[in-house]
DNA sequence: ATGTTTTTGTTGATTTTTGTTGATTTCAGG
DNA sequence: CCTGAAATCAACAAAAATCAACAAAAACAT
């Protein structure tokens, strides 16, 4: 057993697969060492090894989705390992929809006695599995897209439970109008769970900063000061107006 | 008992895993005295060490969900398969927790235009992200070790639609009791299940015909002349009294 | 204050792990 | 079927971690 172990499991296991270069040089290591490490894995089948890479062994996750999630998916892991620095264990937490929140979900295994509320069914699934953790799905009929709901019941869920952070997230960061979504069941969801909330944490990667085709329009509610952002590049002149009042986090 | 003793295995159990350098330097003594200290607190099998680091054996990700998934897999996997023989697009259906329809979900992937309600987020999450499936999470609350709802609103949801098929599971049958789980909420969510569908279907690999350790002692509700029963190998003569009236499916 | 016990730090020998090199295998495309 | 690039493997030297033993320091009781 060795100290990279768990590391490596967990990359692999977030990432789907990777290959031995790269996990090398994720945990400055050589190639070799990565091999060495990797065979004992390997031969208790926690992990599978094809010719050019590792890969995970667990049940994938679904192609629409996966394919969302593939966009810029090395940004937001790098933000979801980040997020492992303000949530403990025990917190309180209402996660949001979106791919962003998906990787979250996915990091926040490593915590435990987590209470969860989510009207995403990806991320009540992925944390409900955790002992100890308390989660509850908010919502009953699900979007076929993200398998997200947004029915009445979720909101009332939401609104029931009140929590120590709310983790959201957004489609585009425009100059002046701040987080865009497209939907405004998004923006009423995200609204519930800032109210809900004692902080927020808005996780956005580098890309909504750029400009894109299918423009969103609808705004999410305003951040307080004191509200985290999580992102993975330096924020650029031009947005730092958006930031100046919140604590930004910068993950790479 | 030394006085390290504590702040070390909050400190291990904290960060996953640290060397002991590391730790002797946070704690400013030797390497040597780290050593000597953690190496009763290995012996008692409180945490856990590996050359170059000590790690916490707080079990990382290993829910029993995934292991149960795991027992039996090219069973369950060829039961799945076998059900995509009765499930045609279009369907509606109803699917209990269990390893059985987590990998029965799996299947039904492949399946188009499906109304789905079920009381498992792992279900619900994976049949959502299907363009056209309708899908309803019924519940709230997710138990920690399957992560499946049982709460009021569960059954709620679940009386309130209407299927063609429900998919249900036992943990064990019985000569003579029949079909066996061990809890009673399973057993009040099966009930719900088959009153409002029009067929029944009945998954169980033939492991659950083998003698077990944990007896279940709560009996699934009666089956009708014609519900299917899915195993994959043939049912023993001491068992046919229980399948002679079922559609019976031997999956290979 | 003194002797005893326990804990701690230091040293050097021993073991384990790691990086490098070069040979070998695998894979994709002509 | 052959070929070149990438990935893998084997082996050895260097580096890091561990262990054992002893001396110094601290804690304790008398």
């Amino acid at each position: 057993m060795s100290k990279y172990e768990i590391q490596i499991r967990e990359i692999v296991n977030m990432q789907g697969s990777i290959t031995v270069l790269e996990l090398a040089r994720a945990l400055s290591v050589s190639d070799q060492t990565i091999r060495r490490v990797v065979r004992p894995l390997v031969e208790r089948g926690e992990i599978a090894k094809v010719h050019g890479a590792l890969v995970s062994n667990r049940s994938p996750i679904d192609p629409p989705f996966m394919s969302r999630m593939s966009q810029n998916k090395a940004a937001k892991i790098a933000i979801a390992r980040s997020l492992l620095d303000l949530i403990k264990d025990g917190d309180r937490i209402a996660i949001d929809t979106g791919s962003t929140s998906a990787f979250a979900a996915q990091a926040l295994r490593e915590r435990r006695y987590l209470t969860v509320v989510t009207n995403s069914a990806f991320v009540a699934s992925t944390l409900s599995m955790i002992p100890g953790n308390n989660v509850s799905m908010a919502g009953t009929q699900l979007r076929h897209h993200d398998g997200a709901s947004f029915d009445r019941s979720a909101f009332e869920i939401i609104e029931r439970i009140h929590v120590d952070y709310a983790l959201l997230s957004a489609s585009l960061v425009d100059e002046r109008k701040g987080f865009l979504v497209h939907e405004q069941c998004e923006v009423d969801m995200a609204t519930a769970m800032l109210e809900n909330s004692s902080k927020t944490i808005m996780a956005v990667d580098h890309s909504k900063f750029l400009p894109q085709n299918r423009k969103p329009s609808l705004k999410q509610p305003e951040l307080s000061p004191g509200d985290y952002l999580l992102t993975d590049k330096p924020i650029l002149r031009q947005f730092q107006h958006l930031t100046s009042s919140l604590d930004v986090v910068v993950a790479e």
